[in-house]
DNA sequence: TCGTCCGCTGGTCTTAGGACCTGCGGAGCA
DNA sequence: TGCTCCGCAGGTCCTAAGACCAGCGGACGA
C-alpha cells in the first residue's frame, strides 16, 4: 500500500471540518493531517504539515481563500475548492490563482474522496459546462434525468435482480431490460449494474 | 426531486451529533431538522419538528432510547437505533419497541445514509444473523465470518470496481480476486457482485 | 505429524451482461 | 409533416464474471 494522500481542512466552520474529516479518514488512502479556520491558519499548518492536497474554502473571515491561493503559488500543494452554488463567482479567480478544481460542498463522500485522488495525481477538475454554468450562477449540477421506465429498472438494479428477473417483474421481454439498462448507464455515467446500484443506493432510489 | 427525508439526531454526545449533522446535511435528499440529548427533548423535538426518521442513540441520562421508543409506538417516524458493539443487548429491546433498524456508530457515511433511506422507505433493517448474534450478547456483530482478505476484496467490490481494477489495487493475479469474490458470494449468501456490493453498503464495509 | 484455514494461482467452461447495430408504433410539439 | 423522445424488441458479438476443478506453501493447533 502507498503512502496515503495527506489533507488539510480549511473551512471557518467546524461543524464542516469535523464532518469532512469524519468521513474523509475513514479512506484508506486518505489522512487528515490537520486543519485551519482562516488562512493565516492554514499557511502556518501548509508550512508545519506539508499535506498533498488542501480543502479549501474561499469564504473565510481575515486572509481568505483567494488570500492562501495566492500565497501557494509556488508552494506544490494541491487546492481543491469547497464552493456553494452562493458563492460561484468567486471560483474563476480561485482556478486563476492556482487551484486544481472546486467541488460543491453538498458532494457526496465518494465523489469528494475521488476528486481529491484525482487532483492529487495531478489533474484538474474543471469541465467547461461546470465553469459556464457557475458563471451564470446557476445552482448546483443538475441530476441525470432517467426516464419513469429506466427509472423503475434502476429501483429494481439496486435490489440486486439480474436481467431476466427484472423482465420477469415488468412483464416486458430481456430484450428491453437489456435496452434500458444501457441506456442508464450511459445516463448517470456508470460502467456496469454494480455502479449503478451503488448510485441508486446513494440517491434514494430502490 | 422529492422532499428531502427529514433527520432528528438524538445523542448526548454534541460530538457525535455534529459529526453526524455535518456530514448528512451534506447529503441532497437528507435534512437534518433537529437535535436533542436526551429522551425528553427528543420527544419535544419530534413533536415540534416532525421527522421522518430519528437517528436515536440508546443510552442517554434520563429518559434514555428504549422510553422514547415506547413513547413514540403511536408516532409514524421511522427510527434508526445508533448503537455501538458494547450496548448491543439493547437493541432486541428496542426493535421490540418499534426501531426499524440499527447501525453500529462506526458505520461509514454511505452506509448510514443508505440506512437512512432504506428505513424512511418503509423497510426495516434487520438480519436473522444479526439479531440472533445480538440476543446470545455476543460483542461483534456476529456477521458471516469473511477472511480480511475477502473483506477487503468485498470493500472494493462496494466501491463499484471490476475484479481487474481490485487486482490491480491488490497487487495480485485477477484469478486471485475472483476466488476471493466467489469465496465471499457464498459467505454472505450472494449471488453476483451487485448483491454483494448492496450487502456491504447494508453492513457498512467498504 | 496431520488437518484445517488462509492466500495465492492455474485451468476449463458457460453465460449473463453490455455495446452497438437495427426498426416499429405512439405521443407530443413546432 | 417532420422531428424527437419513449418503450418495445430483434440481431450480433465480445468479455467479464463466476462455478468448479486443481494445487502450492505457510501458519496454527491437536
Amino acid at each position: 500500500m502507498t503512502e496515503p494522500i495527506r489533507l488539510l481542512l480549511v473551512d471557518d466552520h467546524p461543524v464542516v471540518r469535523q464532518g469532512l474529516r469524519a468521513y474523509l479518514d475513514l479512506e484508506p488512502d486518505l489522512e487528515v493531517v490537520g486543519e485551519a479556520d482562516d488562512g493565516e491558519q492554514a499557511l502556518a499548518r501548509i508550512a508545519e504539515t506539508a499535506p498533498d492536497v488542501v480543502l479549501l474554502d474561499l469564504k473565510m473571515p481575515g486572509l481568505d481563500g483567494q488570500g492562501v491561493l495566492e500565497r501557494l503559488a509556488d508552494d506544490p500543494v494541491r487546492v481543491l475548492v469547497l464552493t456553494s452554488a452562493t458563492d460561484g463567482e468567486r471560483v474563476p479567480a480561485a482556478i486563476e490563482a492556482g487551484a486544481a478544481g472546486f467541488v460543491y460542498k453538498d458532494i457526496d463522500p465518494d465523489a469528494l474522496a475521488a476528486a481529491v485522488r484525482t487532483i492529487h495525481a495531478g489533474q484538474t477538475l474543471l469541465s467547461p459546462s461546470a465553469m459556464r454554468g457557475l458563471m451564470t450562477g446557476s445552482s448546483a449540477p443538475p441530476e441525470p434525468t432517467l426516464t419513469p421506465r429506466e427509472r423503475q429498472v434502476l429501483g429494481l438494479i439496486a435490489r440486486g435482480q439480474t436481467n431476466r428477473q427484472i423482465s420477469r417483474a415488468l412483464g416486458v421481454s430481456e430484450k428491453t431490460v437489456k435496452t434500458h439498462v444501457t441506456n442508464l448507464l450511459r445516463r448517470i455515467d456508470a460502467a456496469d449494474r454494480t455502479q449503478a446500484a451503488l448510485w441508486a443506493v446513494r440517491h434514494g432510489i430502490g
